[in-house]
DNA sequence: CCAAGGTTTATCCATTTGGATAATGCGGTT
DNA sequence: AACCGCATTATCCAAATGGATAAACCTTGG
């Protein structure tokens, strides 16, 4: 149960990859131009995305499946380590290993993007974002449910899982909404830019979950 | 306090809107062509647009403000109901009035758009949004929130407002999420066309802002 | 110095895009 | 029938789009 191996592009690449998600999340696929990509990264013409990537598609392919690569790991790695204690011990404390986990750690200069960019993806191009992953790097998410279902023994499993359909949604609305604030520089965010908010967030969609 | 007169479009271009809308939420504003509009509305060719509207974006504003005037009407209406029989007198009430005034209590056939349609243009076209609605069609939402702001005294003003806003993008990926999950006619989805689960939306709404 | 590899740049192209305009069609009124 | 206002249709267009190709430009190893 290897991850395959998925050779690390040229820098020039890698930042072509970081500007276009950055575009992407702000503007749409569809909103931005292969050009428009270019130019944000410094290159002189569009040949690049062609050269790199094969075509604009195969770019929003590699970007779902790095972002979703990356957040996944961390998942599975946080689980480990916490199963490794005797698993998470509160739904509280699945959720914000749920939400700590959805952020990348090591974000550009402007801020992370990939939130926006799943949430537009699951809104406008839902067959590409599906097919892209093919299923795949999924399992740490599922991981979290089943302790929360764990961690919830009293309600029926019926509405426990219609709750963490519900939360589920409320979690892609509310990074992405945090992830948005926060990619406006033009003024700070104290709010959204505390780390103690992460920890709100986590105890409101807990609550959502665990309430009644 | 009236409102201001909008004549109603002819019949081919209220048809020419609510197809529009449908192609919206589906795709996202940059992956619809006035063409695709155009056919879709059984036009022969993409010139209705032009007539009827002036232009796609000016299409879109006339979608923006007609969905908006719509809940906002709904919201302010079912608030003087309930303020006249002592006001919302508990969270979850109020939220439930938020909730169901979000729906569109006449949709087309093919299923309600708009809340995919808002939650996109939240993502891609923020300024246009704003732009389109200069304000208007919010005072229902306040209303509800400060309701609800009453029924929480003990809560800290501050916290109460964070949680708000949590909620309000949290409404907005769930409802989005059930109208992509309707739009989808190839299956039955018993649960999400149940009535009773905007009740359970509404207790998970109310319960991420009550719980601790 | 040259040669070879990978990368960037400069063009070229067919297609699609939103919008504009003119011609046509249509329903009612006289 | 002739007229009229409105709506639809058929074209036209400049600009933009994604993609392809070939030339220019490095760097590195010999």
């Amino acid at each position: 149960m290897h991850e395959p191996a998925h050779h690390a592009r040229s820098e020039a690449a890698e930042h072509l990859k970081a500007v276009a998600l950055k575009l992407f999340a702000e503007r749409g696929i569809d909103g931005v131009t292969v050009r428009q990509i270019a130019e944000a990264a410094g290159q002189k013409n569009h040949a690049a995305v062609g050269y790199h990537f094969g075509s604009k598609e195969e770019l929003v392919r590699e970007l779902i499946v790095d972002g979703a690569r990356l957040i996944d790991v961390q998942r599975n790695r946080w689980l480990d380590a916490a199963e490794a204690n005797g698993g998470p011990h509160t739904v509280l404390e699945a959720v914000e290993g749920l939400v700590r986990t959805s952020l990348n750690p090591d974000p550009p200069e402007w801020g992370e993007c990939y939130n926006r960019f799943v949430v537009m993806l699951g809104l406008t191009h839902r067959a590409l974002f599906m097919a892209a992953l093919e299923g795949r790097w999924n399992s740490g998410y599922q991981r979290c449910l089943e302790h929360i279902r764990r961690l919830m023994p009293d309600l029926p499993r019926k509405r426990v899982n219609q709750r963490l359909l519900f939360m589920g949604a409320a979690l892609g609305g509310i990074l992405a909404g945090r992830e948005g604030e926060l990619a406006d520089r033009s003024r700070p965010h104290p709010m959204w830019s505390s780390d103690s908010t992460l920890t709100e967030i986590s105890r409101s969609l807990a609550g959502m979950l665990t309430c009644d």
